[in-house]
DNA sequence: AGAATCACG
DNA sequence: ACGTACGTGATTCTG
């Protein structure tokens, strides 16, 4: 063996407990922790690639350390029953995968790591220590690497520390870990330390003394302050019991030997009945995991479905008849070109139409028409890009739309993993719908895509059947959730709508400048040159000035600029941090560069590969990715196209209305400002807005208690400033980075802040308690997003507190211009005009349209933009027109 | 594949 | 003392 992998069980399972949000296996044990411990080992085995693998566990009684200790009180945090439910299963799958389990009564699970790691080394095995804790650390050396383990908002970041690493960052060598401890105490392990003695203090001591006993033997040395000294002689005795308890026993009598923990080359057929039973369907196809030949075949969609495959419109219709009255349920594969429609006259069984250009050779559209006709009550699974691919084949299919189990999924859990069929449909009706590699054996067939071996049409018809079949399954166990959570108008009345009228906004697009895109990138080129060279000149060398690493080398080792701050990886070299340094001529180029080179790539090159043939941009929004109901857009992301420097707000010159045609451009002001006024209740802020003044100069006015008209723009800034950050859920210290003030100071904007506007205050206390009390906030239209954040450690529960002030705010402005969206495209073809929607912006939609209709299009997205809601603060909208987006914004 | 950076609301 | 604003997506470099 040459690599042992050594893991704290205990402290694993508990990142793993507050990292992963709730989670049940079938039978309603939870198994999150369990399920978050084997991501991190699934990482940590990728990337490490161990020989030997063991885990090491706690025991429930005190340790003998402990019970010798003075300073030991009893008062062990007892483990959350939720966790400790899952501390068997976990056993059970580590027993599983054949991994060495070690526990010892009266010992820690650090000191059996320690000793495992000392005989492992003893034995020229490179050992991999990983745990959550910091205390561990103590153990690094030339054998023994601690990888240090954090969860962040459900990811894992691991710390490697080598003694360099340890040294780079604490000044001390590794085994003064304990010494550190000693000092500051370790509240999560009952380490009393010296009371009054925190982290920085700690480090300060040993940095400059070495050790416990240096810092003990130089308590008259001045650079200790009076405070301090005192502190420490009362706590002498703690200090050095402390010392006791935090260090780490290498010598404890276990028989387990290093050599024996040898990982197997697979596998077995019982890991996957374990992880099957627990609902661990990802890791089973991660990690390739196949039943036992005893084992069942997973249940596959059972259905008894009859495929009709009509090969004339006469036989479709025919086919079609059958369906009349019932809901009706679809899939397709846009590759194939293939759609399906099912409808069961019983839970049974059930009838499905197939169309394939291999059988109906007949031009679709038609038949496409017939298939999805206004009428059918209509269901299926991402609905927005099938209606997009009937609109790409001649067919507007936007009516009678009632369900779509992606967004009826989202709905209920906007932060789970993802909305795939495949994923629904086992965790919400107990059957995976068929897929090419499913069914009976022997059918498994490679898809070529040539003319032989690839799937039998009947075989497509059944797995398109099988895939509609489900949507129509999972409307049945989804109403029912969304009803039961009150979000049934929120689905029915925007979600449902919006798909039609985003298929369509994608489809049309926006059309695009390309040879004056073509030219603005080409004017980029010969600037981009001279920067890069005088760069080159100033650093004295060439280098890649794109990536970090090689500048932060420059800027701050060989030019020896100051201000660098690390980061994970190295030097920061963002423009936040350039920015200070712009005293430096490279630093101004570093910068410049840095924006032609991002206009270039990512606006000018990145835009022109995606121009379709049509000479528009077909972008795609995206309706169940952001956690607060926005939408998204990819490929490209039109939702972020430069406007807040001149430079690159050229390019919005590049976007224009086709011939004939305007762009109408209007924009919610200030929705979240006026969201948060209606929502908190807040008198003050109300009243501001009802008076029609600028929000951010009465805000400046009020913070800083002086007259509105005496508000300098600096003042009005800054008060921008805090309201954004009252709006995201602020705290003084980002607040002060962001306007360039002290804590204190931007302390006492935030309390004055709080108490002019004390119905915010009011607001944020309650929302907070109510997220906690509930486990999730809600929009003003019921949209919610689950917190499993505000049970974690400080780190996680502020940002939990911060989401919760945030989401009920962004959240609401996405539902408000969700609805108008949908008003505004059925006034738009109510009233017979040419106009259509193209792009929303969060806060922004684009429309374009004929001259001639450009004061009632106007007219008419203001006013629907505006009388989407009626809230206790006005919501005001203003439309500009051009023939760019630059002359409309 | 992840980190760093930067574009937007 | 903690660690530092909410929500996104694309590009580039790097191991």
């Amino acid at each position: 063996m040459k690599k042992l992998m050594l893991l704290d069980g205990n402290s694993l399972i508990n990142r793993a407990f507050y990292g992963v949000r709730p989670l049940n296996a079938p039978d309603g044990t939870p198994t999150n922790a369990v399920y978050g411990f084997l991501a991190i080992l699934q990482k940590l085995l990728e990337d490490e690639a161990p020989d030997g693998l063991a885990v090491a566990f706690d025991r429930k009684e005190p340790t003998f350390r402990h019970r010798h200790s003075a300073a030991y009180k009893a008062t062990r945090r007892p483990m959350p029953e939720e966790l400790a439910a899952q501390m068997p299963v976990m056993k059970e799958v580590l027993d599983a995968m054949g991994v060495v389990r070690c526990e010892l009564p009266g010992w820690e699970a650090d000191d059996i790591l320690g000793t495992l790691s000392l005989r492992a080394a003893g034995e020229g095995i490179e050992c991999v220590v990983v745990t959550g804790d910091k205390d561990a650390l103590q153990l690094v050396d030339g054998q023994v690497r601690v990888l240090n383990v954090k969860t962040r908002m459900g990811q894992t970041e691991t710390v490697d520390y080598t003694p360099e690493r340890f040294r780079g960052e604490y000044g001390f060598d590794p085994p003064k870990m304990v010494d550190l401890k000693a000092l500051m105490g370790d509240s999560s392990d009952n380490i009393p330390g010296v009371p009054g003695v925190g982290e920085k203090t700690a480090l300060d001591l040993i940095r400059h003394f070495g050790s416990l006993d240096g810092v003990y033997a130089h308590l008259d040395d001045a650079l200790i302050k009076k405070g301090v000294r005192a502190k420490l002689e009362a706590g002498r005795d703690s200090a050095y019991d402390s010392y006791y308890l935090a260090a780490i026993d290498r010598h404890a009598p276990l028989e387990a030997d290093p050599a024996g923990m040898l990982l197997p080359a697979s596998w077995g057929s019982g890991l996957y009945d374990v992880f099957k039973r627990l609902g661990f369907q990802k890791f089973i196809e991660k990690w390739g995991l196949a039943p036992g030949e005893a084992a069942a075949p997973a249940p596959v969609f059972e259905g008894t479905v009859t495929s009709l495959t009509p090969e004339t419109e006469e036989e479709l219709r025919k086919a079609l008849s059958a369906a009349a009255g019932k809901n009706v349920y679809y899939a397709f594969d846009g590759e194939r070109n293939e759609f399906a429609v099912h409808f069961s006259p019983s839970e049974k069984e059930g009838t499905a139409v197939f169309l394939s250009p291999e059988i109906y050779r007949d031009d679709f559209a038609p038949a496409l028409r017939l298939m999805f006709a206004p009428s059918f009550r209509k269901g299926g699974h991402d609905v927005k890009t099938l209606q997009r691919a009937l609109l790409e084949r001649g067919v507007d299919a936007g009516e009678g739309w009632v369900f779509d189990a992606a967004i009826a999924a989202y709905l209920l859990d906007s932060t789970a993993a993802g909305y795939e069929l495949e994923r629904l449909c086992p965790a919400f009706c107990g059957f995976e719908p068929l897929s090419a590699g499913s069914g009976e054996s022997g059918q498994m067939s490679l898809d070529l895509g040539g003319e032989e071996g690839g799937v039998p049409l009947a075989r497509r018809a059944a797995i398109l059947a099988s895939r509609a079949a489900a949507a129509e399954a999972l409307e049945e166990a989804l109403m029912p959730r969304l009803r039961a959570n009150g979000m049934e108008e929120l689905f029915e009345r925007i979600e449902m709508p919006l798909c039609a009228v985003l298929s369509g906004m994608e489809h049309r697009g926006f059309l695009a400048d390309r040879e004056a895109l073509l030219r603005f990138g080409e004017s980029l080129v010969g600037r981009i040159g001279e920067l890069q060279n005088a760069v080159w000149a100033a650093a004295g060398e060439e280098f890649n000035i794109n990536s970090p690493k090689q500048l932060g080398t420059i800027l701050f080792e060989k030019m020896g600029l100051p201000g660098g701050k690390k980061t994970k990886t190295g030097w920061s070299t963002n423009a936040d941090t350039l920015e200070k340094l712009r005293f430096a001529p490279i630093v101004r180029d570093v910068l410049e560069y840095r924006e032609l080179t991002k206009l270039k790539s990512t606006y000018a090159d990145g835009l022109l590969k995606v121009i379709g043939p049509d000479g528009r941009i077909h972008t795609n929004f995206q309706m169940t990715v952001t956690a607060t109901g926005r939408l998204s857009s990819t490929e490209p992301n039109l939702q972020n196209i430069p406007v807040r420097r001149e430079l690159g707000a050229e390019l919005r010159k590049m976007f224009t209305a086709g011939p004939g045609s305007v762009l109408i451009d209007a924009d919610y002001s200030q929705i979240e400002l006026r969201l948060l006024a209606h929502i908190s209740g807040d008198e003050n802020m109300r009243s501001a807005f009802l008076s029609g003044e600028d929000v951010h100069r009465v805000t400046a006015s009020q913070v800083f208690g002086i007259p509105f008209e005496e508000v300098t723009s600096e003042e009005r800034r800054r008060a921008k400033a805090v309201n954004f950050g009252i709006v995201y859920g602020i705290s003084a210290f980002s607040l002060s980075q962001d306007i360039g003030v002290t804590v204190t100071e931007a302390k006492e904007y935030m309390d004055a802040y709080l108490s002019r506007f004390h119905g915010v205050r009011d607001y944020q206390k309650s929302i907070v308690e109510q997220a906690k009390a509930d486990g999730y906030v809600s929009t003003l239209f019921g949209r919610r997003r689950y917190l499993p954040e505000l049970k974690g450690n400080f780190t996680m529960r502020s940002f939990g507190e911060r989401v919760a002030l945030n989401m009920p705010i962004q959240g609401t402005a996405a539902d408000v211009i969700k609805l108008a969206m949908v008003n505004v495209d059925r006034r738009l073809r109510d009233e017979g005009l040419a106009a259509r929607l193209i792009l929303q912006v969060h806060d922004e939609l684009i429309v374009e349209c004929p001259d001639g209709e450009k004061e009632r299009a106007a007219a008419l997205l203001q006013e629907e933009m505006e009388n989407a809601v009626h809230y206790s603060v006005p919501l005001i909208a203003e439309a500009r027109w051009g023939r760019t987006w630059a002359d409309a914004h």
